[in-house]
RNA sequence: GCCAAUAUAGCUCAGUCGGUAGAGCAACGGUUUCGUAAACCGUAGGUCGGGGGUUCGAGUCCCCCUGUUGGCUCCA
């Protein structure tokens, strides 16, 4: 007999040799019904795993994460399997469960079309009916690379070949099909209820631009059929929201064809723009910041000295200017180096803390451009702090905490990265050692959680990043905080300390925005276009209900504005369902209608966007209200 | 940059087998002066992304280029 302890705590002996299912179909019918995998010690498994010694286990289901990667790897291997149903020579890559549905990657002479999809589909309909059962089975390594190879499958056997020595080389069976495969499954092919091919795309085999593109299906399943249309609807519901779409509709901003990745701001996309940089103002002198301004262009010799020329030089744009070479700046710092230099500082100025909203130029590939979100130009809300070595911590701090500020203020998820030296750097490993465990100290003294991203840092040193999450669980990256020892070492920035010598002061990099345009593209997505008051670029529209009001109405726009509102009005000779209708498309927080009871009792009707009528208000009654709105900016 | 899809009026989209371009909304003109999500009538608007080719004839078929979309790669 084996002890089985459950995840309540209650444990129960069962005959040796049960498997997860059967345990499940003891504990309920129900959980039966809907357990997809198990969870044995800890370690995730198949339902039809037998169990031989006393053990914990937790039956997992579509709910928990780890049963629907299961879910979703099993889909992906019904898929490759009506895939090589239909193409008997395509040859399989990998194809596993992602954090939305699976994928899997083919190598095929050609490339499949949508109706290809179709037929795909159809198949697997064929092979989830089949209900074929799942088998585990496992291979020893040279077996295993014969057996793969016999099929013609040369990318599996690349993969068993870099598999550890020791690893166990695990295949699973359904029907005639069988795919190398670690695992965990569901028992058989008719669990899967519903699914849904999504999308073609071309892919890198191993993700690495040198080797042969394969051809790559994303798709997803659910157990009920409603599941799969609510998470279609959700996509619909997110199509709604993309900022590109809302930033045409409420005129915020464009991308024309003459500038790909060169966004225009329209002058309601720079209203919202500016109360950002206004804001980002005010936070920042309350900080002890100090404004500057650098070049956009500037020469050869500088960009040499900071390690772009050597570093970043693909990503960069080069003019010539009087049989000079110049660069258009990818980053602000080496600006920044030079102000630094322009005069002496004491140990007793530091630390100095220089911000700039600079507008960068980055060459992006063209394919990687995404509206506001991935452009070749953008304004980093930058600033590099110059500080003593025993500064560090507490400035990174310090900066954390503003960077959280910020995002609370938006309401915005975030977590957050450490990224080490990567392959193209500068400076000595235990420069870079030093550096990281400064970052690590702050992180753990702010008791936040990070995860740690091996080779993802900037060329001259370590970084924290920060990454926003938006309104389809996408997260893009913002804040970071980059440690540097390497510019003040470059550029031989010096402060004369109290023993008055000469010392290297050590200097952060950090923005919080990340990028204004990026910045602003999420704000769009995550509020849906309806930005709170205070960021509303237009906060209240007058609406008349016949021409009698009109010059009431502008007289009310007037005493609005004084009172710094942003106002606009709507005279036309419209219905007023009609003109309600087009300020609620434009997400403006409020709508005054203003008729002849209106002018009668010198009133105003309020809608609000959020709260519907509220009926009718003294002015003044009003403006005191959206005032106090906006400074709390809630 | 690579793979695929795609580009028709300001916007959203029709356009069959290759026979010379159409709707709704928006705009403009008129009628209507109306109380909380779309009044009515009319007018105008297009080198069908650009270039080349096939054809008696191309929005439609083929090739090249550009942009866009979804991925890959890269990243704020």
């Amino acid at each position: 007999m084996v002890r089985i302890t459950l995840k309540d705590g209650s444990s129960k002996e069962y005959r040796k040799g049960i498997t997860v299912g059967e345990v499940a179909s003891d504990i309920s019918k129900g959980l039966a019904r809907v357990a997809v995998a198990g969870q044995l010690n800890g370690q995730t498994v198949d339902l039809m795993q037998p169990i031989w010694e006393d053990a914990s286990l937790n039956i997992l289901t579509f709910d928990d994460m780890e049963g629907r990667k299961a879910f979703w790897h099993t889909t992906s291997h019904i898929m490759a399997q009506a895939v090589k149903r239909l193409f008997p020579n395509i040859k399989l890559a990998i194809g596993p469960s992602i954090d939305n549905g699976f994928y899997y990657d083919f190598d095929t002479e050609r490339p499949f079309t949508p109706e290809d999809l179709e037929a795909i589909e159809k198949e697997m309909e064929k092979i989830i009916k089949e209900d074929l059962e799942l088998e585990r089975f496992e291979l020893p390594r040279q077996e295993a690379i014969d057996f793969v190879a016999e099929k013609g499958e040369s990318y599996k056997v690349e993969l068993i070949e870099d598999l550890p020595e020791d690893s166990v080389i695990s295949f699973y069976r359904q029907g005639e099909f069988v795919d190398l495969c670690a695992g965990p499954h569901v028992p058989s092919t008719g669990k899967v209820k519903s699914f849904k091919l999504l999308s073609l795309a071309g892919a890198y085999w191993r993700g690495d631009e040198n080797n042969k593109m394969l051809q790559r299906i994303y798709g997803i399943s659910y157990p009920k059929k409603s599941q799969l249309d609510e998470y279609l609807n959700r996509l619909e519901e997110a199509k709604k929201r993309d900022h590109r779409r809302l930033g045409r509709e409420l005129d915020l901003f464009s991308i024309l064809e003459e500038g790909p990745g060169f966004p225009f701001f329209h002058p309601k996309g720079m209203v919202l723009r500016n109360i950002l940089e206004s804001f980002w103002r005010s936070e920042h002198t309350k900080r002890g910041y100090e404004e500057v301004r650098t070049p956009i262009i500037l020469n050869r010799d500088l960009w040499v000295r900071s390690g772009h020329w050597d570093h970043y030089q693909e990503n960069m744009y080069f003019t010539n200017i009087d049989g000079g070479d110049y660069a258009i700046k990818p980053m602000n710092c080496p600006g920044s180096m030079l102000l630094y230099k322009r005069r002496m500082y004491s140990y007793r100025d530091l630390p100095l803390r220089m911000g700039e909203l600079g507008l960068v130029h980055r060459h992006e590939l063209s394919g990687a451009l995404h509206g506001l979100m991935r452009v070749r130009c953008f304004t980093q809300d930058d600033a590099h702090i110059f500080m003593l070595p025993e500064q560090v911590k507490d400035e990174i701090v310090g900066v954390i905490d503003l960077v959280d500020y910020f995002y609370k203020q938006f309401g915005f998820n975030y977590h957050v990265e450490l990224s080490t030296k990567p392959e193209k750097a500068m400076g000595t490993d235990e420069e870079w050692e030093m550096a990281i465990d400064a970052l690590k100290e702050a992180l753990e003294e702010k008791g936040m959680d990070y995860v740690i991203n091996e080779g993802d840092g900037a060329f001259y040193g370590p970084k924290i990043d920060f990454h926003l999450e938006d309104s389809i669980g996408r997260t893009w990256q913002c804040g970071t905080i980059q440690l540097d020892f390497q510019m003040p070492e470059r550029f031989d920035l010096t402060y004369i300390g109290a023993d008055g010598e000469k010392h290297r002061p050590v200097m952060i990099h950090r923005v919080v925005f990340g990028s204004i345009e990026r910045f602003i593209g999420i704000l769009i997505e995550h509020y849906a276009g309806a930005f709170p008051t205070w960021l509303a670029p237009v906060q209240v529209r007058l609406l008349s209900i016949t021409d009698r009001s009109a010059d009431y109405i502008k007289d009310l726009a007037r005493e609005l504005e004084n009172a710094g509102i942003r106002v606009e009005t709507d005279l036309r000779n419209e219905k007023i369902g009609y003109k309600i209708r087009e300020a609620r498309l434009q997400r403006i927080p409020y709508m005054l209608v203003v008729g002849d009871k209106e002018v009668e009792s010198r009133q105003v009707a309020v809608r609000s966007r959020d709260e519907g009528d509220l009926g009718p208000m003294d002015v003044k009654t009003f403006v005191d209200k959206i005032q106090q709105e906006i400074s709390d900016r809630s």
